[in-house]
DNA sequence: TCAAGTTATGTTATTGTATAACACTTTTTT
DNA sequence: AAAAAAGTGTTATACAATAACATAACTTGA
């Protein structure tokens, strides 16, 4: 089987990953007539601009430190939310914590590498995942919403050294 | 494909569900050598109780209650963590609440069914999910440890009404 | 354009989830 | 019985998330 270790794992210039990321976030929400406010922008590049999954608060550390001012929960959450919303984010339920979706535009199901040693946190693929979800579900006669996939270990990287 | 219900969304002998579990703990900690306390006992019995997963906190609750005397956090925690050591206990990270596990004595993994609606989980068939798992992660040159598989929605039942 | 309505953010307080650190008790081992 | 280990109690605190209400900023339509 032909091994290809995530992006993330790899050294590539991410400030393009960032950039591709918060241009696709723009474009969505012009399309939706929503608004990628500059708080709602700056929480997105804090996510993308971190290759581990952040949680809420260490966000609202980063919001305080960049503006000099306290920045309560609440703002940070309603900024979280509405990424969610819009699937420009995605929720690692294990971690308690945030991080960039690569492909908002395409609609899909979230499933997640994550590295116990380095702590980054990748989709991967639904080839095969997506269909034995939906064969399990079908044979217990269950109605499928959501779906929450995190398979923690060690990456390709963290497994050399 | 045929349906099949889970156990937990059909009316059945519950008692005799949480009394082979408490055996199968008892049996499992004599084996390792380990202890089950009153306490752990306790704990999972109350769990197994419930086919809901159960926080921790309703679990401190539930001790006060039938002990008249406050029960403090680190108090459950300990036991919780004794449990889901010996894989006793599940828990469901998408809710932050603990489950019993049916099959202490066989090591598996385990994938659940949440219902959205009358909040049951059932563990589900591992027959698709292992599989396809072991590809994704072996495709991305990645090891597991171990994984959360959590596929919310409706269960027969809930879908009936 | 400006008043009304809507959306977004700020602020304070509170709830829920989990752990750290240290004291004390019980069990096990020698 | 003394020493060591394991388990529980207690206090305090960290981390995660939301409720409720106030204010500001944008949007819309006469």
């Amino acid at each position: 089987m032909p091994q290809q270790p995530p992006l993330a794992c790899q050294s590539h210039d991410h400030q393009s990953c960032i950039d591709a990321a918060i241009l696709a976030a723009g474009r969505i929400c012009r399309e939706r007539s929503v608004r990628l406010t500059p708080l709602r922008q700056q929480v997105l590049t804090l996510i993308w601009q971190s290759h581990k999954p952040l949680g809420a608060y260490a966000i609202m550390d980063m919001l305080a430190a960049a503006t000099t001012r306290r920045i309560a929960p609440p703002t940070v959450y309603r900024a979280l939310e509405f990424l969610l919303e819009h699937k420009l984010i995605h929720r690692i339920n294990s971690l308690n914590a945030y991080i960039g979706c690569p492909e908002p535009e395409n609609q899909h199901h979230s499933y997640f590498l994550i590295c116990s040693d380095c702590g980054i946190a990748t989709e991967c693929p639904a080839k095969y995942l997506a269909p034995a979800i939906a064969k399990t579900a079908a044979s217990a006669g269950f109605d499928i919403d959501d779906q929450s996939v995190e398979i923690i270990g060690r990456c390709p990287s963290c497994r050399k050294r």
